[in-house]
DNA sequence: TAGATATTTAGATGATTGTCTAAATGTCTA
DNA sequence: TAGACATTTAGACAATCATCTAAATATCTA
């Protein structure tokens, strides 16, 4: 869980988070939309792999990568139970 | 929503936020949950603070902590927007 | 198999972060 | 007002992080 926080902390990870919601990409698709090397755009989806928030497969030259929707439900888990259950602020 | 974010990447801050979720606390009994200086809690606060993700009130000499759980539910929407509305992953 | 393309790994560097001790600030009470 | 208590601010330091360039790996195709 903290992997997953970590990698959710950066803007540039939560924008590729946010592409991949739209469709999967390669990795090369990932970074043309950033201003950005590849090399570090690889290093984020890296993190983002760790975290398992997204999975990678390889077909051909390309790897492509798509969202893990699973592991980001288990992050909106934590947020229900900060929300939900409390204790009644006034009265 | 990057502070959120930062401010929730790390376990004692998290942890933090789990303590207040059950009832309001002062900095000092925050700070007694923790192995840590509570100059190091402060610090924390202090983060949890600017991301809004807390708000504090003095009463006399304490400083009393509380949850945000509007910035909360500002988070939740973001992963909502990221798990609702995707393309089918199949037919 | 050689060259081209896609991607990652390695290594370096400056910036940010989490923690500490020491000192400062704010508040209460005798 | 002096001293005690609660908390924060300041300054330092080691660890982590985001980024870069250069080099390595993997795959395809002529």
């Amino acid at each position: 869980m903290n992997d997953t926080f970590k990698a959710l902390a950066d803007p540039t990870r939560r924008q590729i988070i946010r592409l991949l919601k739209e469709r999967d990409m390669t990795a090369g698709e990932i970074a043309d939309h950033f201003a950005m090397t590849k090399p570090s755009i690889s290093h984020h989806l890296s993190s983002l792999k760790q975290a398992k928030l997204i999975l990678d497969e390889r077909q051909g030259q390309n790897i492509v990568y798509s969202l893990n929707t699973t592991v980001v439900q288990d992050v909106m888990g934590w947020f229900l139970e900060i929300i939900g259950d409390r204790k009644p602020e006034k009265e």
